[in-house]
DNA sequence: TGAAATTAGTTGACTTGGAAAGCAAATTCA
DNA sequence: TGAATTTGCTTTCCAAGTCAACTAATTTCA
């Protein structure tokens, strides 16, 4: 039980790459549909939470660094699903803002992003899915 | 307690990414001082294991796709790390060979990465450590 | 006040990764 | 056998990410 295939795979850093790997894989599959990134999702669904952010803040919320954050978003810029606003208050922060394609899109994206967490799901026993969930969040 | 900071919070594919993502950058930070990649050192803990490992063998075990693998084989067989030897059964086949350099570097290295998997493990209670690494691995 | 320091975001040069095509060896099978 | 197919790995071209430098706005404090 303990007879090892891959050297690695009693590091924790290894499983976490082979899982996210894994995931992110599946997961791009079903968003090449949508003709939209992973990280384009994310970003979409932190705008749609209500709170203005800036682009410091969205990019802490959306796991990209601020030079990749601001690529992504010129992409999406020209793609129609954001715009960005100056900040009233602070006229060097950015306020990025759904379109109202970037909103639709984003609820079709929804979706199969939720058709895949399921499929996940079910790889566990009942409580497993949201254990892990908690595990890995002490992680971050 | 269900109180969420962030949408994203609930989706395992999130929780992963961000996971992933802390988890490497810590690494990264660590591996620096021996200019060496995460992926370099894993395809050097693969090959250390014993058995004459192909590309294709090895771009599955270090996670890598084969272009991908291809690339960081160059740049390690630039370096000294490694070398290719054209398998005797298949010719098509490509056995990567750790040089004496490449041994000792994978021992430092080694090092480190069990260093940061004790950090990582002492984010836990006692066997949740191992219990992640078995969710995880259901993943994969 | 206003010069110096800090902060927010972007840009530029360079590196790395992915998809698809390419090359060569091995295998299939008519 | 030998033409057609498959397999293993690499290359090419392009998309995307990093680090460090840059611009502009804000804050600090002498």
């Amino acid at each position: 039980m303990t007879t090892e295939l891959n050297p690695l795979g009693n590091h924790l850093s290894y499983a976490l790459a082979a899982a996210h790997r894994s995931v992110t894989q599946a997961l791009t599959v079903r968003l090449k549909k949508h003709g939209i990134q992973i990280e384009a999702w994310r970003v979409m669904e932190c705008l749609d939470a209500g709170t203005k952010l800036s682009m410091g803040e969205l990019a802490k919320q959306a796991l990209l660094n601020p030079p990749a954050l601001s690529k992504l978003v010129d992409r999406m810029v020209s793609d129609g699903l954001v715009h960005r606003q100056i900040a009233t208050a602070d006229q060097r922060q950015i306020n990025l803002l759904l379109t109202n394609l970037g909103r639709r899109r984003m609820l079709q994206v929804r979706q199969d992003v939720e058709d895949e967490d399921r499929a996940l799901a079910e790889q566990f026993d009942t409580k497993d899915g949201a254990l892990l969930i908690q595990l890995l969040s002490q992680l971050s």
